[in-house]
DNA sequence: GCGTAAACGGATAGATTCATCCACTTACTG
DNA sequence: CAGTAAGTGGATGAATCTATCCGTTTACGC
C-alpha cells in the first residue's frame, strides 16, 4: 500500500512552487488572513492552473507551508538541549523560539488552515513535544523554574507571545522581548541577558496596534 | 449638523435587533471569525432584509456589538479606581478585566472588524485611556509594580489573556487565571490571593487547543 | 377598532469567487 | 537535437455570496 513515486518536479514547476510559496507566506503575514488560491496566483506572477496543479486546495499549501515552520522549531529544541546548565537550556529555548515566532506572523494563518492530522507533520508533532518535555524535566529537577512548570505553558507561552508579537508587529518590532522577560520572570526564570529587553511602548504605540477598518 | 431623531424603535423590531445581535455574537465565538448577515439572518430566525434595514453592512453590527463591550471595561475600571490601596486597585482591574475578557471569545472579531474611529466608541476609548493610566500612575507611585511599567503594559497584557482565554476556552475554560498569576508575577505584582489559579494544562487540553481541519 | 407608518421576509439580480480544462510551451532524455 | 512527457496560463461555467426591492404583516396612536 505504499506510494512513494517521489518524481522530482522539473526544474521550473520546482522554481514556480517555490515562488508560490513564498508569495503566499508574505500575503498572509501582511493582511493576517487567508488569500485565495487566484489571488495568490496573481500576485505570484503565475497561472491559476499551475497553483491549482500543485496545490489542489488551500489545505495542501497551508500543510506545505506548515512543514517547513515545524523543522525549525525542532531544530530550536535540539540545540538547546545541548546546553549543559538546565536553567539555561529551558531559557535558551523559550527565547529563541520566540524570536522565531515573533519574525513569522503568518505562523497563525498557517496553523488555522492546515491539516495536523495530516502525515508528516503528525509525527513532526510528536517528536517536538518529547524534546521540550525533556527541557521541561531537566529544568524542574534542577529547581530553575517554580514548581508545577509543565510543557503546556510551554505552548501557552508561545501562544501569548505570538498574539503579542503579531499585533505590535509593524509599529514596534521588538515589543515581544519585554514581554519575554516578563513571562520568564512569572515562571521563575531568571530573565534573559544576552540581549537587554526594550522599554514598554508609547501610547502612540499602542494605538497602532488596533486593528484597522 | 446635530441629527439627534432619535426615534424609538416599535417593539418587535427592538426585539429583533436584540436577537440579531446576540446571535451574531454566539456565531462569531464558535467559529471565531466572521458569519455573513445572510447567515446570522438565517440562524437568528429573522429574514434577511430584517438585518440589513437594521444593519447596512457588517461593519455597523461590529460597532453595536463593540460599543456594548466597551461599556463594561469603562465601569470594571471606575470599580477599581475606588479601591483605596493602589496596588489593590491594579491588581484588581487586571484580573477582573481579564475574567471579562475570557468570558468573551467574540471580541477578537468584533474588534478586528468594527470602526474603532467612529462615534461614539472613540470618546470610549480615550476615557478608558484616563482611567487606566489613573491605574498605572498610582501604583508607580506606590512601588506596587516593577520600575518602568506602563499603560501599554495593560493592552498587552490583555491580548495575550486574551490569546490563551479564546484557545483554551472548549478546552480548559480557567486555564486563563493561571497566566494571569504569572504576568502579574512578571509585572511585580503579588498573584491574586482571593481565589485559588488552576494547574497547568495536561497535554491532552494543550492538544485540544490546536485549531481544528 | 381603524388607519397608517413601520417593520417584515425572502425571491432574486448582480457581483464575486472557485476550480476545471485544454491548446500551447518548455525542460529533459537518449 | 529530435521526441515527448511535464508543465503552463487563463478563459470560462458553476457555485456561492451580497444586498435590494416590494407585496404582505404588525404595532401603536387616536
Amino acid at each position: 500500500m505504499s506510494e512513494d513515486k517521489e518524481r522530482p518536479l522539473r526544474a521550473d514547476a520546482e522554481r514556480n512552487r517555490r515562488q508560490i510559496m513564498e508569495t503566499a507566506e508574505r500575503m498572509f503575514a501582511e493582511r493576517g488572513s487567508v488569500a485565495t488560491l487566484n489571488e495568490i496566483a496573481h500576485e505570484a506572477g503565475v497561472g491559476v492552473g499551475t497553483v491549482y496543479r500543485r496545490f489542489p486546495d488551500l489545505v495542501s499549501l497551508m500543510n506545505a507551508l506548515f512543514a517547513e515552520r515545524f523543522t525549525t522549531f525542532l531544530q530550536l529544541a535540539e540545540t538547546a538541549a545541548e546546553l549543559a546548565e538546565p536553567g539555561e537550556a529551558m531559557r535558551h529555548y523559550l527565547v529563541e523560539a520566540a524570536r522565531w515566532r515573533a519574525g513569522d506572523p503568518a505562523l497563525d494563518v498557517i496553523l488555522a488552515h492546515a491539516d495536523l492530522e495530516a502525515a508528516p507533520t503528525a509525527g513532526m508533532r510528536e517528536e517536538l513535544g518529547r524534546r521540550v518535555d525533556a527541557l521541561v524535566e531537566r529544568a524542574l529537577a534542577a529547581g530553575a523554574v517554580h514548581e508545577g512548570f509543565a510543557s503546556s505553558d510551554v505552548y501557552a507561552y508561545l501562544y501569548m507571545i505570538g498574539a503579542i508579537a503579531d499585533r505590535t508587529h509593524d509599529v514596534a518590532p521588538d515589543a515581544w522581548r519585554r514581554y519575554v522577560d516578563v513571562l520568564l520572570r512569572g515562571f521563575g526564570l531568571e530573565p534573559a541577558t544576552e540581549t537587554q529587553a526594550p522599554p514598554a511602548m508609547t501610547d502612540a504605540q499602542i494605538l497602532g496596534t488596533w486593528p484597522k477598518p
